[in-house]
DNA sequence: CAGTGGATGCTCT
DNA sequence: GAGCATCCACTGT
């Protein structure tokens, strides 16, 4: 199963460049799971990622390039870093043209490099919730505000291209009230690194509960 | 394991 | 002033 099989630490493939992000979200939010994102060399694989763009009422960009927006407006491959219910940051990832307001959230990580830095940050939890959601995983690789429209081509912020294959799941994005049915969350296929389960995906982050009782 | 509620501060109406 | 692209602790099965 090529989806399980973690990336491999070391034989890290190409970092991205801006011919990656310079597309659709509709393309760069599938694509963008497998990936490796680092900062300053801690981080892991890409499990779970959400798309938002300007016509999408769910999206930050719906309104036009307002000041917490305006980096969403701004060229593809920059970061653009928001506050989540006054004590978050969350982290997307600019993409298609310029001025579009198009973005991939990235919602979940498989811990893979700085594990000790990781615990340190995010007070000893498992490793399976170190980056389980959005503010995690930015607490996990200390992401916040001052990398707010910084770029992902150079710099401490990187994306590098999937170490191995991966398949894909996709469902309905969390935590928003509206274009709810709109199903642009995109996961790796039995990762246990996800947020939340996604709906369909038997392999997925919750084990049955009858193979738990037996220990495994 | 499901459901609930509190924390906490910014953004936009 | 309302509403969050969230997380955690705590409750009760």
């Amino acid at each position: 199963m090529p989806s399980s099989e973690p990336a491999a630490p070391g034989a890290l493939p190409p970092r991205l460049g801006r011919e990656f992000f310079d597309r659709p979200a509709a393309e760069v939010a599938p694509d963008l799971v497998g990936c490796i994102l680092l900062h300053e060399g801690v981080g892991g694989r890409i499990v779970e990622v959400e798309r938002y763009e300007q016509g999408d009422a769910a999206s930050h960009s719906f309104r036009g390039p307002t000041p917490r927006a305006a980096v969403m407006f701004g060229p593809p491959g920059h970061a653009y870093v928001y506050r989540s219910y006054g004590m978050h940051w969350c982290m997307n990832v600019v993409c298609d043209g310029e001025g579009t307001g198009s973005a991939v959230l990235v919602r979940a990580l498989e811990p893979l490099y700085g594990l000790e830095r990781m615990r340190a940050r995010r007070g000893g939890v498992p490793n399976r919730e170190l980056c389980a959601g959005p503010g995690r995983l930015t607490q996990a690789l200390a992401i916040d505000d001052t990398l707010n429209g910084a770029p992902l081509l150079a710099g401490p912020l990187a994306v590098h291209a999937r170490p191995v294959p991966v398949e894909l799941v996709s469902g309905p994005r969390v935590g928003i009230s509206r274009e709810v049915e709109r199903p642009w969350r995109f996961g790796l296929a039995g990762s246990p690194f996800v947020s939340r389960p996604f709906p369909g995906d038997r392999t997925g982050s919750r084990r049955p509960s009858a193979a738990r009782a037996r220990g495994r």
